[in-house]
DNA sequence: GGGACGCTGTATCTTATGTTACGTATTTTG
DNA sequence: CAAAATACGTAACATAAGATACAGCGTCCC
């Protein structure tokens, strides 16, 4: 059962030429409203032609273009009047990318729960108070989060460095740490050999460690001064680190804000470069 | 402080004649959707006149009748962005961590509502059918999500590779690029030019283009093959690039489960070794 | 009660929007 | 590899939309 245009739309969409798939997208990615528009901005905004617009719904089966405006207003009259409708329709997404999905806000939603704010802002607070430098690294699946931080971190402060490459090449740095510095390990099953000794030398050093790990709690939660316990199970072949990464996320914009409300001057020197 | 238009005219409603304040009565009623409608529908609408219409526009300050649309319009498009403040939920903890998370879990269900599972299947597909090599890559902010899908599609097919580097080492890529493979890109505001002409090199060749985007999509959408546009917003100073992180997992797990289904060796070798 | 002012609708005009026809490029098929 | 079919864009066209000028009407004030 076909009821909504956004549903036609995603139903044919495979069946369409490039040019229509395109026109498509765009207004699937902010439906419906590009479709209110005039059928020259909708061609701008799909950065297509307007016949191309024309022959896209006429494909869906409206006879003209007005005829296909009615019907997105008629839809997005029903959907203001009743907001209700717009909170989860269960029937909506019943195929495979719902259980999965389900799952993920779910892990969200514990792994936040188990999460006081307060923990997350002294781990921020310590990220954002400019004693040490601040070391990120990451195991097999969850580097990429470590980088994500990283890429983040340093922009709005120095001394920001992720670890990449070589266990021999981390064991190197090891020499510019100290009690000062912070070191931010991710680490989910399989917990990885590499990672624990090196969490082990760094916090011998005094480094102060912060963990993202699932709930099991990699070994190196031992060493580590904080930390942040994910739920990481999906019905999946594969872990999910989707809670960790949100989790990094909220810090990343914690730490800003506090160094915002801080005054850095760095923050400052950065809004005027953009 | 007047931020809406329907308070601009609950504002200015007193001073208006009989006709006009007909057509203001009946805007707000079923606020804002006659307003989208044409001049004549809206003075069949309020049982007044078109120039009736285009003073009451007039006096609210717009140009031209247009020009109020465009307003209504972005307005729409505001609220439509944000369902976070059309739900919310009161059970939620009011803490500083609590926005973000809703936020973020709020941009997970529009961007999946706006992904059909057929459309996820047909990425899935592509990706699991070894015709050609798999090439990943991503922005600024974005490319550790291709570090991560990479990570993950590398261990399960051969032939998948990280463009890493700088742009002159990808270009050099293209050499090994045709029609047979596929080419993922994470792009979001800000687009990197760098990203918009290696795509364009590679669609040029013929490589399947599928692009993690955001909700305003990148340039790049004129070259792709499938587009997937995510919800980055939330209320801190960075985008968030949390719901293409979960749409990246859901199309690995789909992945792999394709594998699976068609009894790859590999991923039976795979099985044995862990 | 008469005159002036302001509001409203009809009719006309102008603009720009949607539509169509046609030639070119691209892809598909034999 | 050739030929057919399909898809796409440019440009001309028709139409419907918004804008304007003007006259009628009601209302308020003097």
């Amino acid at each position: 059962m076909i009821s909504s245009i956004a549903e036609l739309i995603s139903d044919r969409i495979g069946t369409m030429p490039a040019g229509e798939r395109r026109a498509a997208q765009t207004l699937i990615a902010n439906y419906p409203l590009t479709g209110l528009k005039t059928v020259a901005e909708f061609s701008a905004a799909a950065g297509v032609s307007s016949p191309t617009i024309l022959r896209f719904v006429a494909r869906l089966g409206f006879q003209n273009y007005p005829e296909f405006q009615s019907a997105l207003q008629d839809e997005l009259a029903a959907q203001l009047q009743s907001p209700a409708s717009r909170t989860l329709d269960p029937s909506s997404s019943g195929g495979a990318a719902s259980p999965m999905l389900e799952a993920t806000l779910d892990n969200m939603r514990e792994t936040f729960r188990h999460l006081s704010d307060k923990q997350l802002a002294d781990i921020a607070t310590r990220l954002a108070e400019r004693r040490g430098k601040t070391f990120l690294i990451g195991g097999r699946f969850t580097d990429p989060l470590a980088r994500y931080m990283a890429a983040h971190l340093a922009i709005i402060q120095p001394d920001v460095y992720h670890l990449a490459g070589q266990e021999s090449i981390w064991r190197d740095r090891l020499i510019d740490m100290g009690k000062r510095d912070v070191l931010v390990i991710f680490d989910i099953r399989r917990y990885q050999e590499s990672l624990i000794r090196f969490a082990e030398k760094a916090h011998e050093r005094g480094v102060q460690i912060v963990l993202f790990t699932d709930q099991w709690l990699s070994p190196i939660a031992r060493f580590a001064r904080h930390v942040i316990a994910g739920r990481t199970a999906v019905p999946s072949a594969w872990d999910s680190s989707a809670a960790l990464f949100v989790v990094a996320e909220t810090l990343i914009g914690a730490v800003t804000r506090q160094l915002e409300a801080a005054g850095a001057k760095r923050i400052r020197d950065l809004e005027s470069l953009r």
